[in-house]
DNA sequence: ATATTTTATGTTACTTTATAACGTTCGGTA
DNA sequence: TACCGAACGTTATAAAGTAACATAAAATAT
C-alpha cells in the first residue's frame, strides 16, 4: 500500500494544507452526520497551524492570543474529542499531542513518524505494519482492537541539514 | 524470531516470575556496572506485582501501606526513570503505566500487547514489526530511534471466558 | 583511616495534562 | 413556539510528572 502521507518540504504552501483539511473536514463530517461547529473548526485549523503536534494546552493558549478568548481546558479537550471522533486528529500518546488528519475513515492502520528535531510528524497509511502485527496476535489468540504505532527519529530535511 | 513473552496462565506461579525478574535485575546491573539499590530493587519487585502495567502513584501507595514509607513522587520516578535505562521496565505510554521486563538489553525492538479487560500486558520481541517500519522509514529517509507500538484488544484467555 | 567526590535519596513546591459535575445556551424538530 | 438534545460555559479537582535544592551514603583518593 502506498505511503499516504511524508515530511512536507520545509517552505511549502501551507495554506493549502489548512484549506484541504478543513474542506475534508466539511465533508467528512457532513458524511457523518455531525456538526462541525465554529469552534471545533476553529481547533482543527489551529492543529492544522503546522505539521507538528500540539498540546490541547497550547490550543488554549493560541485561542486565547489569536482569538482573545479564554477558554476552559474543558473546552478544548472536547474539540478535540470530536475531532480525534471523526478520524480528523489523532493523539501521539507519547508527547500528549494532537495532529490533523486527512486519512481516510481509518483510523486504524495508520501510524507515525516523529522527528525529534523539527518537531513535525508524519502520518503514514499502510497495512504492512498492521499485518505483521496481527500475524503476532493471531498466533497468541490476540484480538487487536487498536494499535498505536509511534516512531521517533529524524527526518530527511533534518539529516540533511546536520 | 520467536515470541518472548506471552500472556501468563491466570495460576501461574507467580512468585517465579518476581524471582526470575530480580534475578535477572541483579545480573544485568553487575553486567552495567550500576548500583541496584534496595529502594531501586524494591520498586522494580512492585512493578513486578502483576503482569498489568502500574502507575507510579500506585507504586507510591504500595509502598505507603505496604512499607509503611512515605516517598514523595519525585523518588519513584527516579527509580523508574533508572530501571527503565537498564531496559528492567518499559513505560507504557498510552496507560501511564510501568511494566517488568526481562527481555535483553535491547529496548528497540520490542512491542506491547495490552487486554482490554484482564489489563494484563505482554511483551513481545522479534525484529518483524521493526523490520517493517525500518523499510517505510527508509523510503521516506527517516532514521529511526525509538519505536513505540502497543496493541490493545483482547487476549486470548478473556475471549474464552467470554 | 580520613578527606573528597560522586551517587543516591529526601523534601518542598510546582507544572502539565486531563476529567468530573453541573448549569446554560443554542439548533433542529415536533 | 415549545421542547429536547447537543454543544458550550464554568468551577473545581484529579492524575501524571518535574525542578531545584538539601542531605546522606558510597566509592575513591589522600
Amino acid at each position: 500500500m502506498a505511503t499516504h502521507n511524508i515530511f512536507p518540504p520545509p517552505h511549502h504552501n501551507h495554506k493549502d494544507c489548512i484549506n484541504t483539511a478543513l474542506e475534508h473536514a466539511e465533508k467528512v463530517c457532513e458524511k457523518h452526520g455531525v456538526r462541525l461547529t465554529a469552534q471545533r473548526r476553529r481547533v482543527l485549523e489551529l492543529v492544522w497551524g503546522s505539521h507538528r503536534p500540539i498540546g490541547a494546552y497550547e490550543l488554549l493558549e493560541l485561542l486565547h492570543k489569536q482569538d482573545g478568548k479564554r477558554l476552559a481546558p474543558m473546552t478544548v479537550y472536547r474539540a478535540l474529542d470530536f475531532l480525534i471522533e471523526q478520524g480528523l486528529v489523532h493523539r501521539l500518546a507519547r508527547l500528549n499531542a494532537y495532529i490533523g488528519s486527512t486519512a481516510s475513515d481509518n483510523n486504524h492502520n495508520s501510524y507515525f513518524f516523529v522527528c525529534d528535531d523539527c518537531g513535525q510528524a508524519a502520518e503514514v497509511i499502510d497495512d504492512d505494519v498492521k499485518k505483521v502485527i496481527s500475524e503476532k496476535a493471531n498466533l497468541m489468540g490476540f484480538t487487536v482492537k487498536l494499535n498505536t504505532v509511534e516512531v521517533s527519529g529524524c527526518c530527511s530535511q533534518c539529516q540533511d541539514s546536520a
